[in-house]
DNA sequence: ATGTTC
């Protein structure tokens, strides 16, 4: 027996050797060498049947770790052409959004997907993605804002039943800004998510408790705000009569406990794909029949009513200083990811920066800090996956912002649109974002435009340059 | 987006 028959079998690199010292043991127990042949192809076949014992058990052990890895290979091998999907304005968007996007409908748990107009680079995939996949859930397809959310109060008073510095002083006294923000203990809100069982279910939602609950009702950082607006209202809609109304409009996330609850999920998926593409490396997924799927699954949806809670408290402090009930109310999460149905098929669709559109549904697409942004109705699209944009979505990064643009463009921009800002920085400037009009104009099969919603008085977290 | 980080 020698090793080109062995090697003509089919065994490679470590099992060539353990076979042959396997036959080497058959021969002196007298053996022929088609019988030996003959069981070298048994073990082959079937090597979990020799694993307990015997004289080919190491060979079957290594056959069965070359298998595994085998197939791991082949579950994290990415589509040698991305999936088709839609883009809606293509030219606004740029090239490594398409990019990201096309390494995305690579994945072999991929089955659709749609861009949207606002979409730019993101951590893998792009802000303005939209992701179907099936039986898996990709933490960074929802985002390391798990849950970042808009919410709309329509207030029962005129818009300027406020004036600019009562409206300053509210922001500053109800709502927080910056990384690691909380509110003083004695000033501290509580919510019904915090008192959940959910939080004892796994070890890091336990630990992240104590976070969450200390940052509850705050705002973050970014391009989360806080802001007095006029919301006009061409007809009688959302329960309201056609008419302008004082508004408050809020952006915010799950805070540090959904972005610890992101970056932990993230590396569990990494470790389960360490085969996958490096191109596709920060797309890696869970799937849902593990424990580690499960456990994201339940996580995620708790980061996401955590998110909705600070909005809660946020609007629910501004109206009780005012005096007055909202007289409507509207909002969306647009990082996140949803059980939908999509054609024939029950898929996980991630929207990553997307708003969802389904036929009737209601939803917030704001502009910038001095910019409009527009409650809007979904068309229920399904090219779409039934989903719109979630913003204007940024023209330029943050550095390229704080190198490009200059602190009195940013103030001239807001002087001339009468919006009073509170903290902010050049890297958020009304410049560094789309036109939101050409991005609303870009999904007109998308949505559908129901009010819009003018800033006036906007609070933020200040940036790396204070406009 | 977070908070000073595998």
């Amino acid at each position: 027996m020698n090793g080109k028959q062995i090697t003509k079998l089919g065994f490679e690199k470590k099992a060539i050797k353990l076979a042959l010292a396997a036959a080497g043991q058959r021969e002196k127990a007298g053996l022929s060498r088609h019988e030996i042949l003959d069981e070298l192809q048994a073990v082959q076949a079937n090597p979990q049947a020799y694993l307990t014992g015997g004289v080919y058990a190491e060979l079957a052990t290594e056959l069965t770790s070359q298998q595994e890895a085998q197939q791991a290979r082949q579950t994290a091998a990415l589509r040698p052409t991305p999936l088709p999907y839609r883009v809606w304005g293509e030219d606004l968007i740029e090239p490594g959004a398409r990019t990201q996007m096309d390494v995305a409908m690579q994945l072999p748990i991929s089955r659709a997907g749609a861009l949207m107009p606002d979409a730019h680079v993101g951590y893998g995939l792009p802000i303005g993605g939209v992701l179907a996949t099936q039986d898996a859930v990709i933490p960074y397809g929802v985002g390391v804002d798990i849950g970042c959310s808009m919410r709309l109060s329509v207030l029962p008073l005129k818009p300027d039943s406020l004036t600019t510095d009562e409206a300053r002083k509210l922001l500053l006294k109800h709502t927080r800004f910056g990384a690691g923000v909380s509110f003083e203990k004695s000033f501290r809100g509580d919510h019904e998510v915090l008192h959940e069982g959910t939080w004892r279910d796994q070890p890091v939602l336990r630990h992240l408790h104590d976070k969450a609950a200390e940052q509850i009702g705050t705002s973050g950082s970014g391009n989360h705000f806080v802001e007095f607006g006029t919301l006009t209202l061409p007809q009688a809609d959302l329960g309201l009569e056609a008419g302008e109304y004082l508004a408050v409009l809020s952006h915010s996330g799950s805070r540090g406990f959904g972005a610890q609850v992101a970056n932990h999920f993230t590396k569990l998926a990494q470790a389960l794909h360490p085969t996958l593409d490096p191109a596709a490396r920060k797309l890696a997924w869970l799937p849902l029949d593990t424990e580690e799927g499960q456990a994201y699954w339940q996580a995620m949806n708790l980061a996401g009513r955590y998110a909705l809670a600070n909005h809660d408290l946020i609007h629910a402090r501004l109206a009780r200083a005012l005096g007055v009930q909202p007289a409507a109310s509207v909002g969306n999460s647009h990082n996140l990811a949803w059980r939908q149905r999509v054609g024939e098929h029950d898929l996980i669709v991630h929207r990553k920066g997307a708003t969802p559109a389904e036929q009737g549904q209601l939803g917030l697409i704001p502009g910038s800090m001095a910019d409009p942004g527009f409650v809007v109705r979904g068309r229920g699209n399904p090219d779409a996956l039934a989903s719109a944009s979630h913003g204007a979505g940024r023209q330029m990064g943050r550095k390229a912002a704080a190198n490009t643009l200059a602190k009195r463009d940013v103030q001239a921009y807001l002087r001339e649109r009468g919006v009073t800002l509170i903290g902010g920085g050049i890297d958020e400037a009304p410049q560094a974002y789309k036109r939101i009009e050409n991005v609303i104009a870009r999904q007109g099969d998308l949505v559908d435009v129901v009010a819009q919603f003018t800033p006036r008085v906007v609070r933020m977290d200040t940036g790396s340059e204070d406009v």
